[in-house]
DNA sequence: GTTCGAATGTTCGCTGTCGCACAGACTGGG
DNA sequence: CCCAGTCTGTGCGACAGCGAACATTCGAAC
């Protein structure tokens, strides 16, 4: 590893004012976040908020039968924990690790003390939020109104997005688990891509060789859901 | 109408603080708001918050081909219009009256302005908005795994929640709308439910005859939102 | 009271996804 | 180098929801 885990890999963290930056960078915790782990639980107290750095999380609504769905990804753009800030403290909903990596912990008090200023770091953190909030809405209609090929377009992008090249570490079998269908459905939307020269996989890496047509094959909310975040959350802070 | 139309109906502006309450007061505008107006359109600044009183409003998405799904429901309970305080100003979803009603309206600059001290004004429509979020959340597990007559009895007991008495006005038409499938489907699902005498309907009007029943039929997706909203939104203020 | 339009009911073939069962194929560890 | 376990491919029957076409019923307006 030549990349030396910086916060400032996370946009959210980048486009902090100096003096929060200052206040911040000492109590920023580097973490390891490999597959699979959960840094939250339906109804669980957050006690921290994760800036993903590299690393990939997704954010599940889990059934009493054990079923579950993808309501939104997060990565370097975004934060884990709103609620905590959102003043519910908890939500029932789950968030695993999709794509190892880092990530960087601020403790819960340091958050909401921040928060209560009202200042910029507020408003970046709420224009956030209703990005989030947009990727969720647009999840829905998803899961209503598009095919499986469809929405695998959408997810391979929205991870893409979220990585630094074009080659993603996860089987079909947990793709599957994000998305809410079988598995088998996965193999055959996947089959279909590779064969058009989309894509290419093999046990659990898929390299994306054509994005363009991938962006093309995908349904709409994908683009809706990037153009929202485009325009909510400019690079830099306005203030 | 023996009912006068007091803001107080309004649970969010029910539970502010005296001194806003004053301030408020005389900047609400009474709004009658009759079935399918819409209160704003994808992408379009909002230039007020609707307090739903009687009425209730459905938060839909919109796809590019004209189909939409319902992503929310807002009544009493709630506020429309959360963009404007998270600082999006605009969202990419459309806002539907769904049952015609009361609702007051408050100038965008007002509602900023309180917003901005970050008191209890803030704290609470935050809350309100995390609620929102888990509503927007199990409408997408549920579009994916539940079927329409679990959907359909959700839906009732969301709209039933929001409405003083046990019959709404609405036909199947205007269902499968919301819920974004066919109206063929919505009839026979309503069907059932009549015929096992849950409810009674006729040209666009549904009673309710058994809501312990409906609770039953429904996924479970109802009690999750409900059990949150009421954690979230307790009727008074603690501040 | 008749008429017209809106609301609801019914049918049929089609497609996408499910659930299950099982068959390769590849890989890492012994 | 072989074995075990993981990952991917395939082939069923079942079924929910779709799209389209059409029948029926009710109610309000003229």
């Amino acid at each position: 590893m030549a990349i030396a885990p910086d916060p400032k890999r996370n946009e959210l963290l980048a486009a902090l004012p100096d003096t929060v930056w200052q206040r911040w960078l000492p109590l920023l915790e580097l973490v390891e976040l490999p597959l699979g782990q959960v840094l939250y639980e339906s109804g669980a107290r957050l006690k921290h908020l994760y800036f993903p750095g590299t690393a990939i999380v997704s954010l599940l609504s889990v059934m009493e039968n054990g079923a579950s769905a993808e309501i939104a990804v997060v990565g370097y753009e975004g934060v884990v924990g709103i609620s905590l800030f959102m003043g519910g403290e908890s939500t029932p909903s789950r968030a695993v690790v999709q794509s190892a990596g880092q990530g960087f912990l601020l403790p819960a008090e340091i958050v909401k003390e921040e928060f209560n200023r009202a200042g910029p770091v507020m408003h970046v953190l709420l224009r956030y939020t209703q990005a989030l909030i947009t990727q969720m809405a647009q999840t829905a209609v998803c899961n209503r109104h598009h095919s499986l090929d469809q929405q695998l377009c959408r997810w391979l992008l929205l991870s893409l997005d979220r990585l630094q090249g074009s080659q993603l570490v996860m089987t079909q079998e947990l793709i599957a688990n994000m998305l809410g269908v079988r598995r088998e459905g996965v193999t055959e939307s996947a089959l279909k891509l590779q064969q058009a020269g989309l894509i290419r996989y093999a046990r659990g890496r898929i390299v994306v060789l054509d994005r363009p047509r991938l962006e093309r094959r995908s349904c709409e909310c994908y683009a809706v859901v990037k153009r929202e975040y485009d325009r909510l959350l400019p690079a830099k802070l306005a203030t």
